[in-house]
RNA sequence: GCGGAUGUGGUGAAAUUGGUAGACACGCUAGACUUAGGAUCUAGUGCCGAGAGGUGUGUGGGUUCGAGUCCCUCCAUCCGCACCA
């Protein structure tokens, strides 16, 4: 009987479901392995093929891991609150929570059909009041806590309160929003609403009025993650700032960890490298400059050039500066004002965009400058931006080419205070050369002048040395329904926590899914009796982000139905962290930022051990789609075919790939499929056949290329569609998805079948001594296997495979003492194959995985002859077999003799010749 | 502009520390068997050349007995950030 892939593969996944073969339980007396998926959203288009790709790396090292003996860790679960739920439910009614289960019954189903080996009953899903009760719970610990700059740590929030009630402020060293200065008395005379106001300030999870990106079409303000060029990166609606009252995390307080930090994490550079970025630290200084007719006016500025102090011949403040109109001249109020409306009614796109146009107005104020006590200008432009530093710079023309540029364009004095140094035509921008006209740092070289001007600005009091960061606080509320609300109800508009024997606070029954008349988000519509828990005047209305749940769901597949506590102390001492972590590179500086800021915070608070979440990261690559064009005569219901569509004007029309078959047309599948194309008539090739076009392009609904993985399951099975998509690359690389290369792998494990059955499907394997070649593949195969998945290069692996089932098959192998060791390291990419024929030699009982991974031997490959390449001049010429008993000696003079090496040394003498035994000859002539 | 990654046959790709470039597949060519089938088997397949041979890992250079691999230059593609002070 032939591979009967379909029998086999249902027979198994039964057998594991029944036998409860993937059940994870802590085991002390094993090493843990913990092997994680990002989990998915289960959206309604189910899993494409580029879906799986990580999901069957992961599985692969998770089998690999269990059968090197370690007690793995490998969960899946749903990602399942969301926007499209929730538009859905807009759109028909239905609750979020009826689509969402739906979805994940689906992605349950070819998850299963893919046989991987997740315990089920660890699965969690982000949208389930028993999940998301520790998720209010954590904000819960987040709101209670502030960052604790002594000690550079997370702390309870009542140790800063203890603090206040002796001390007042004075000497308080936390990560604030701005300081605020009170006495202990002071203090203690404070009703709760003005102690709250001022907790608030120090709360790593916190309310604040804020500048928010709102999106009016989605109802609901985005992160900066959530957004690209001004558009919401979810519908592409435009996003615009609104100041709102929003909850924020306090991440800027773990900026530096969550930078320093990344050194030890095994993951790509360009990953760490996009968070370096997105953190964005830069080290200077602030500097105060007073304004000249407003003695107590001052502007705070930020600079990386300290350095370049005294070649500061202006200041700009960013339109939107607090001060501008404060200390604009009655002259210039009208210019200055319109100008603020302007940029104001440009959108954030414009005015990125827009970087060649110079604009910007006087404000008619001057600045003393500290060190001089020059009067210098007061501008604005947009080239400032009020959301970064402190949205006023100091501008030195001579050393930086914005400012250079405004300086020319509105004919403001450049001193330049770089000896030597050229500056007629530009900016001196690198940090190189000797400073000079600048009093104290004259003569000194920039790095050096840069230490010295802090030393001397924080000297006399006019600044001091400063890091900024471009990380700015996450917001954390959505103006939504489908999230978890926040356990807060408010007294008198000051936010309360819910206790916890109330938690979880449930997403209480709506009439709409929409926003109130009012523009109350959804939860505002719910009756106070409809919440579980009514205290206080309302609950909070908005609802938690995206990236709530996700921040922290690794640590609740550890414990997944503990009711006491999110994780137990217990069970996370076992797993720890994440050993390998795999999935997209789109949560970069999203998911994969917060998560590392949520563990770093659980840490301090001593809920868990470790303070990375993830040891090790892989991005998988996308599978890219490939998409198939017909060509429509312009004006007409006429396609032509590819070769002579230069004929006729036509437009491309993307055509759905399930009915193109090797880029032909199937003609009367192509009049079905869409009503306007009944009637269409068609132009052929030579052969009579319509051949389509094709691009590679990313898979999408809209471009008819989506490839799902359960036709592959159904024409070849899983462990096929397993071996194939890990050996179509490297699993970081992106690549194009072709179904041609598929039978190539189908081949290879009917090849391999057929060494263990004979055509009736009864077991061949005996218990023969293997040959010493046959011995000498399998351990060849076991060494290359082993490094192979070690570093993760499951593509090689699969090659392995192949080269040793076509040197089996060539020498007619039927030993059990090699066939059996083979079958277990082919497992993890095969396991519903490899357990059938593992059943077939003999294993009437139980499953394979629970043997163990074969070991290397190296005495199986010891040879004791060699096949020397011989090269000349380091171009290989000809092979000579020789003894590895051979000296260098022996050899060379083995070579030397031969007719070849004469022949090929033409009647030259050699100058040098290169013997390495083992491995190579190489004559220089 | 800054940063990161990647450039190898017709295609997907191998080559772990410098040591036979193109393994393993797909595709293609020829042949065999054929109840013409998108099945199976055999042989071939980097490029130029009838052949001997030459040549070849984005470009140009360097180090080395020897470079896809190390160093420098430039080019291209992809990704991220970007008036970041």
């Amino acid at each position: 009987m032939e591979y009967n892939f379909r029998e086999i593969e249902k027979k198994w996944i039964k057998f594991w479901s029944e036998n409860k073969s993937y059940k994870t339980i802590e085991d002390a007396s094993k090493e843990k392995y913990y092997v994680l998926d990002m989990f998915p959203y289960p959206s309604g288009a189910g899993l494409h093929v580029g879906h799986p790709l990580g999901y069957i790396a992961s599985d692969v090292i998770a089998r690999y891991k269990k059968l090197e003996g370690f007690n793995v860790l490998h969960p899946m679960g749903y990602d399942s609150f969301g926007l499209p739920a929730e538009q859905y439910a807009i759109q028909t009614g239905q609750h979020p929570a009826i689509t969402t289960d739906k979805n994940i019954e689906r992605y349950r189903d070819q998850l299963n059909q893919m046989g991987f080996c997740y315990d089920w009953d660890r699965a969690v899903k982000t949208s389930s009041p028993e999940y998301y009760k520790w998720t209010q719970w954590i904000f819960k610990q987040m709101f209670n806590s502030f960052y604790d700059l002594s000690e550079d740590c997370t702390k309870d929030i009542q140790q800063l309160v203890s603090h206040f009630d002796v001390k007042g402020s004075d000497g308080i060293q936390a990560h604030q929003d701005e300081h605020i200065e009170f006495t202990a008395s002071e203090w203690n005379v404070f009703d709760h609403k003005q102690k709250e106001a001022i907790l608030q300030c120090y709360r790593i999870a916190y309310l604040s009025e804020s500048q928010v990106n709102w999106c009016p079409k989605l109802g609901t303000v985005l992160a900066n993650d959530e957004i690209s060029n001004g558009l919401s990166v979810r519908g592409g609606y435009p996003v615009e700032q609104k100041v709102m009252k929003q909850w924020s995390m306090r991440i800027k307080a773990f900026a530096e960890r969550l930078l320093n930090d990344l050194d030890q994490l095994d993951w790509s550079d360009s990953l760490k490298e996009q968070q370096r970025n997105w953190i964005g630290k830069s080290q200077g200084a602030s500097v105060s400059f007073q304004v000249s007719s407003n003695n107590d006016r001052r502007i705070e500025v930020f600079t990386t050039r300290p350095d370049t102090i005294f070649g500061v011949t202006f200041i700009v403040l960013a339109p939107e500066h607090e001060l501008v109109l404060d200390i604009v001249g009655e002259a210039q109020k009208d210019a200055v004002t319109s100008y603020i409306e302007k940029t104001a009614n440009r959108s954030e796109r414009d005015r990125q965009s827009d970087v060649k146009n110079i604009t910007g107005e006087f404000t008619g104020a001057y600045a003393v400058h500290p060190f001089t006590g020059k009067e210098i200008p007061i501008w604005i432009g947009d080239y400032v931006l009020a959301t970064y530093g402190t949205g006023a710079v100091m501008s030195v023309p001579c050393g930086d080419q914005r400012d250079y540029l405004f300086a020319k364009k509105f004919d403001i004095q450049i001193a330049n205070i770089f000896k030597d140094t050229d500056i007629s035509n530009c900016a001196h921008e690198e940090k190189t050369g000797v400073i000079t006209s600048s009093e104290f740092l004259n003569e000194l070289d920039i790095q050096k002048a840069i230490i010295r001007s802090i030393q001397e600005i924080e000297h006399r009091g006019i600044g001091k040395g400063k890091t900024n960061y471009r990380l700015r606080d996450a917001v954390f509320s959505r103006q939504r329904y489908w999230g978890e609300p926040f356990p807060i109800y408010f007294v008198n508009e000051t936010p309360f926590l819910v206790d916890d024997e109330n938690l979880p606070i449930e997403l209480p029954a709506v009439d709409k899914y929409l926003p109130t008349e009012e523009g109350e988000p959804p939860l505002a519509r719910a009756q106070k009796e409809q919440w579980n828990h009514s205290q206080g005047d309302r609950m909070d209305f908005n609802t938690m982000p995206g990236w709530a749940g996700s921040s922290w769901y690794f640590l609740r597949y550890m414990d997944p139905h503990n009711e006491q506590e999110f994780v137990s102390k217990e069970k996370v001492d076992y797993w720890q962290n994440v050993d390998l972590y795999i999935g997209g590179s789109e949560h970069a500086t999203g998911h994969l930022l917060y998560s590392r800021f949520w563990t770093k915070c659980l840490f301090d608070l001593k809920f868990i051990p470790f303070d990375e979440p993830f040891k090790k990261l892989i991005n998988q690559g996308m599978i890219l789609g490939r998409s198939n064009f017909v060509y429509r005569i312009n004006g007409t219901n006429s396609f032509v075919t590819k070769d002579k569509r230069k004929e006729y004007e036509t437009t491309a029309i993307h055509v759905d790939i399930s009915i193109v078959d090797n880029d032909l047309l199937n003609l009367e599948k192509f009049k079905n499929w869409l009503p306007e194309y009944k009637d269409s008539t068609f132009i052929l090739d030579d052969n009579g056949n319509y051949l389509c076009g094709y691009e590679v392009e990313k898979m999408s609904k809209s471009k008819f290329n989506v490839q799902t993985p359960d036709d592959l399951v159904v024409d070849y099975g899983a462990d096929t569609l397993r071996l194939y998509e890990m050996f179509l690359g490297p699993i970081e690389q992106s690549k194009p998805w072709d179904t041609k290369g598929i039978s190539g792998v189908h081949n290879f494990l009917r090849k391999c079948w057929r060494l263990y059955c004979s055509v009736d499907g009864t077991s061949i394997v005996s218990d023969e001594n293997p040959s010493k070649e046959s011995m000498k593949t399998l351990h060849k195969t076991i060494k290359r296997v082993r490094e192979d998945l070690n570093r993760f290069s499951l593509n090689t692996c699969v090659s392995s495979f192949m080269i040793a089932v076509n040197e089996f098959t060539e020498q007619r192998c039927h030993s059990k003492e090699v066939l059996e060791p083979f079958i277990i390291l082919l497992a993890p990419y095969a396991p519903h194959f490899c357990e059938e024929l593992w059943e077939k030699i003999g294993h009437a009982s139980g499953s394979l995985f629970d043997s163990q991974f074969p070991v290397f031997k190296e005495e199986f490959l010891i040879e004791n002859a060699y096949e020397y390449p011989v090269s000349f001049n380091g171009k290989m010429r000809f092979k000579v077999e020789l003894p590895l008993s051979l000296k260098q000696e022996e050899i060379k003079t083995a070579v030397e003799e031969m007719e070849l090496t004469t022949k090929w040394l033409e009647g030259k003498e050699p100058k040098k010749v290169i013997v390495v035994p083992g491995k190579i000859i190489n004559f220089v002539v």
